[in-house]
DNA sequence: TCAATATATGTCAAAACTGACATATATTCA
DNA sequence: TGAATATATGTCAGTTTTGACATATATTGA
């Protein structure tokens, strides 16, 4: 990135290859896994409120037990886009989705 | 799934192993799809409404230009984990990432 | 116009994610 | 209790996603 740009970024609020890029880094793999962890909590509610156990579940997102477990256990190895279509697979609308998401 | 299990799902709503899950399955794709370009475009309007080129946004996110611009582009092979990372990079919070899904 | 800048598209090796499996641990209930 | 059922944890080969690169195309502005 050009001084110049660089510059302009940090007039406008962003701080770049320093202590609060680190702070800033640190911020949002937080806010990331809070989200992330958010979703697994509700996918594993919803299960469980249709009396589902695991393996009926993997078997309905062709999926297997384990791997339900690991989303609900809120495993770092366990993409949202995972956890996006298995709520799906249950009928939760999009603004179901986005009422789960942390306040 | 145990036949059982099955009519006990089969009679709160689900249909598996039939054409009804075949449309059940493009539902689905259909909603994630419609959320990925959803937060897809609204990504790009952020960035734009920053002033920020691709090359330097993907400089902020340790990606790449081409990246970005698959990103923008609604390319299927970029996950959300990589977009909600990329709005969060932006500063956007929960609330507004919750406010870009699709009615 | 046209050169500089910005964005789009294709490819690839490396990294991350996946379903499946084995097996450990926990829970249920007769 | 203890056997059946459910969930958790570890591993791995196959698949998908990644940043990076090259390069094509589009947009800007002097």
């Amino acid at each position: 990135m050009k001084k110049e740009k660089q510059i302009k970024l940090e007039a406008s609020g962003w701080k770049i290859g320093s202590v609060d890029e680190f702070l800033e880094l640190s911020r949002e793999e937080a806010e990331f896994i809070e989200l992330k962890l958010s979703l697994s909590r509700n996918l594993k509610e919803r299960r469980q409120s249709l009396r589902l156990t695991q393996k009926d579940f993997a078997r309905m997102i062709h999926s297997s037990q384990s791997r339900v477990a690991k989303m609900e256990a809120g495993d770092p190895a366990v993409s949202i886009d995972l956890l996006v279509r298995s709520l799906l697979a249950l009928k939760t609308s999009h603004k179901e989705v986005a009422g789960m998401l942390p306040v």
